[in-house]
DNA sequence: ATTATTAATTTTGTATACAATATGTCTATT
DNA sequence: AATAGACATATTGTATACAAAATTAATAAT
C-alpha cells in the first residue's frame, strides 16, 4: 500500500498547462489512503495508529501523516489522546444515534437538491448502478455492500452541487458503516430502499426522493436503537 | 499574540491528579487561536498565511501549524493551493447559500434539541445574555455582534448535547460570518429573533424553537441572495 | 520606459533530528 | 508464581534541515 508519487514528482515537466486536478501533496493522499482502509476495515475502531508505521506503509515521512491524522479527527474517524497517539474513533451508542440524527436531515436535503440538480445522464447512471446488484446478496460480503452503499449515497450529494453538503456526508457516512454491526443490516431491504430512492431522482421528483431518504435513514437509526 | 505554554510544559509536575482539560498538543491550539482571529476580522478571506509569520507570531514552529491548516480545511475556512500555499478561504455567492442550506437544517434540529435536552440553567443563561444585549445597538461594532451571533449560535448547539453537531455548526458559522456583507445585516431583527428563540427554548417548547430557528436563518439567506 | 530574462530570495513540502513521555522487559523481592 | 521497581526500547510532539518551486529583484534588450 504505497502511494504513486509519479504524478506529483513528473506533472511540471510534462503537461504544464493540464488542469492538476491531483492536489500534489502528500497529506490528501495519506488522507483518502487511512479513509479507504476504513472503509475497507482494514483498519478497525479502536485500534492505534502507530505514526511511523504509517508512514512506511505509505512510503512517506510521519510530517504529512500527522497532519492527515488533524483531518481525520474533525470528521471523527480517528481520535487523538495526547502523548498516547491516534486512534480509529470508537462511537458509543449515544453518538451514533446523534450522528443518524444529523445524517437524516442533510441526506435528505442532498436527495432534494440530487433530483432538482442532477443531470439526467448522473440520474440514469445512479439507477443502472442501483439496478446492477438488485439481485445481489450481500450477506456473505459486508464490505462490499458498505462499499457499494456509500457510493450510493455519495452520487447522490455529488448530484446535489453543493460541494461542503458532499465532503460532509461522504465523511460522516464512513464513520456510520465502519462503527455498524453487520449483523443486523437487512441488505434486500436495503438495495429496495436504494431503488426506490434512485427512480424518485430520475423522475425529478424532489419531495419524494426527500421523503423515501429520510426514511431510509431512519431505518437505520430504528436498526441500531434496536440492537 | 503567543501561545501559552507554561500549562502544557509544567502541569505533569505540578499536579498530576488533576483532569488535563488542555490537550497538551500545540495543535489544537494553535488551530483555535486561528480560529479567533477569523472571527475577530484580524484574518480577511482571501488573505495567505505564510507559515512561518504564524508561527513566529504564535511562538511555535511550522509542524503544528501546518496540522492545524489542514484541519482548517476540513471546515473550508482555509484552503490550500499547492506549493503556493494556504489562504483564507474566499466563498462565492452560490457557496454561501449553499451552506445556508445546511446550515438551516443543522441549526433547526439544534434548536429541537437543546429545548428537549437544555438544562434549565443554561436556558436561563441563554436568555438573560440575549435580553443583556437586545437594547445595544451593534451598528458601529459589527465584530461584536459576529461574537455575540457566534455565541448565542454556539451555546444552544451545546444545549443540543450531540457533540458532532456542535463542532459542525460553529465551524459553519464562522464561516458564514467571516464571509458575510456587514452592511446589509438588520441588527435589531437578528437580536429580536434570538430573543424569540431563547424564549421558545426557555418554554421547552422544542417545535417553535425549531420553527423559529429555520425562520431566522432563512433571513439570513434572503439577504444573502438579495445582495 | 516597457518588456523579457536571469539571478537572488523567500516560501513551500517533506524528511529528519531530538527531547520528553509512554510502554515493555527484566530482575529482585516476597 | 505474583508484584514492584529499575532499566531499556519505542513512540510521541515539536523543531530544524534541506531540496524544489514560487516569488521578487535586478539586469539586459527592445
Amino acid at each position: 500500500m504505497s502511494i504513486d508519487h509519479s504524478s506529483f514528482i513528473h506533472h511540471t515537466e510534462s503537461i504544464m498547462k493540464s488542469y492538476k486536478v491531483e492536489t500534489a501533496d502528500l497529506v490528501d493522499k495519506v488522507y483518502s489512503s487511512i479513509k479507504d482502509m476504513i472503509l475497507k476495515g482494514e483498519l478497525v475502531p479502536g485500534q492505534k495508529l502507530v505514526q511511523e508505521e504509517m508512514a512506511a506503509q505509505l512510503g512517506v515521512s510521519r510530517t504529512p501523516v500527522l497532519s492527515a491524522f488533524s483531518k481525520l479527527e474533525k470528521e471523527w474517524l480517528v481520535k487523538s489522546i495526547p502523548r498516547r497517539g491516534f486512534y480509529i474513533y470508537e462511537m458509543s451508542l449515544e453518538e451514533k444515534i446523534n450522528l443518524f440524527d444529523i445524517r437524516l436531515r442533510l441526506e435528505s436535503l442532498g436527495a432534494f437538491k440530487a433530483a432538482e440538480l442532477g443531470s439526467a445522464g448522473e440520474k440514469k447512471a445512479l439507477l443502472s448502478m442501483v439496478e446492477k446488484v438488485s439481485s445481489k446478496d450481500f450477506s456473505a460480503s459486508p464490505t462490499d455492500f458498505n462499499r457499494h452503499d456509500y457510493e450510493f449515497h455519495r452520487r447522490i450529494t455529488e448530484m446535489s452541487r453543493n460541494a461542503m453538503l458532499s465532503t460532509m456526508i461522504s465523511s460522516y457516512n464512513i464513520v456510520s458503516l465502519s462503527n455498524q454491526d453487520e449483523r443486523a443490516i437487512d441488505y434486500s431491504r436495503s438495495i429496495s430502499d436504494h431503488l426506490a430512492i434512485s427512480r424518485a431522482i430520475s423522475d425529478n421528483n424532489a419531495a419524494k426522493a426527500e421523503k423515501l431518504m429520510s426514511e431510509h435513514i431512519r431505518t437505520g437509526l430504528d436498526r441500531i436503537k434496536g440492537v
